[in-house]
DNA sequence: TATAATATTGAATGAACGTTCAATTTATGA
DNA sequence: TCATAAATTGAACGTTCATTCAATATTATA
């Protein structure tokens, strides 16, 4: 049971770093600030993250996971009936029950990460295949699209969500929000049909 | 002639604050850097930029500045001949020109800065806006498009060509990278046909 | 219960941070 | 040329940073 309170304080300073980011930003959250958030002296903190760049390294982990959990409910659903509607995919990838599970400036900041660490690059290009991967199985079972290159739909779809979400995160009118949201999903159901006409 | 000199240092140390951050990352270029690459005292940096978020501020600006140069050319052409092929302008949208011009690794730092910062949220989304409306230009004075949605197609095509900047930066592979870029491409060129064809 | 491993504390480190300020040099305009 | 303004310097400020370490408390194991 030792090595239980390492991995719950692990997860515990993970997810002191994830808030504290939220509201401060990555850059400005430091050792001290989550020691001192959670109660603990900084020493411990390092106790279970040697350095700061593991703690970081640690953090984006925790985020990818994040989102693989937004991902959950769905494959869940697609695993028990061995069908799950695109279009109800598609929707949900849209909805903002994301920012519930996952901060867009935090996960934005590790993004930009990439850039300089190699490792990070890896990790990050790894979740969106898999990503992509669970989309591509869930397309290869509507018998709409049979024989269809479902990996290449699936890049597809997946640019224009990520773009879209990229260029929605600029504007803050709900109004201006929902019709730029619509047009993207349009868009992409565009892409759906246009695949699945050829097949007729 | 006096306030030239200030102008100069400012784009100077402006330029500089740019070059370590391509190379530290933004979070890790202080003032003491800056002024150390450039050979003047952290004191002369602070005297044209009073505080660090200042600078942060017009690093901002230098960077979407930059972002406008890089259309510069097709839209000068634009003007001088009164049409631009459209095909030709995607085109340079997926060419890797850009990167001379502008680090992906710092322009994504600075964006993720817009979650916690509205003025830089609405600068960036300002010059999103911009670059869209030059599109819709290009595409206004194509015959094949004429009463057709320019501003609906533009929107569509630049969530392509940005969702494909997110998610190509995370390929090296120069051979993978190509194939990917080729199929965004031929995303926006359908795009571009779906519309073309609707007016026949 | 004794022992070993793990968890936690608190004080201390030097380096780097952004920022201030008074003094000095250089350029400008009357 | 002289006065004024702008540009530049260098030293200093207190604060925060990541990190270290030895000491203590707690828990698990034998």
């Amino acid at each position: 049971m030792g090595i239980k309170i390492s991995e719950s304080r692990k997860r515990e300073i993970i997810q002191g770093f994830y808030q504290l980011s939220k509201v401060n930003g990555l850059e400005n959250t430091s050792i001290a600030k989550i020691g001192k958030h959670l109660g603990m002296p900084p020493s411990l903190v390092m106790h279970y993250f040697p350095t700061r760049e593991i703690l970081i390294s640690n953090l984006i982990s925790y985020i990818l996971q994040q989102m693989l959990l937004i991902y959950q409910p769905m494959l869940k659903e697609l695993e028990i009936q061995n069908y799950a509607d695109p279009h109800t995919f598609v929707n949900r990838l849209f909805s903002r029950d994301w920012n519930l599970l996952l901060d867009d400036g935090v996960f934005y900041s590790c993004y930009s990460l990439i850039f300089r660490n190699k490792r990070i690059k890896d990790e990050y290009r790894v979740l969106h295949e898999k990503l992509r991967e669970y989309l591509k199985d869930i397309l290869d079972r509507d018998e709409n699209l049979i024989g269809k290159d479902t990996e290449l739909l699936s890049e597809q779809i997946f640019v224009v969500v990520e773009g879209a979400y990229y260029y929605l995160s600029m504007f803050d009118d709900p109004e201006v929000y929902e019709q730029k949201v619509t047009i993207f999903k349009n868009q992409v159901y565009d892409l759906l049909r246009k695949y699945e006409v050829q097949h007729l």
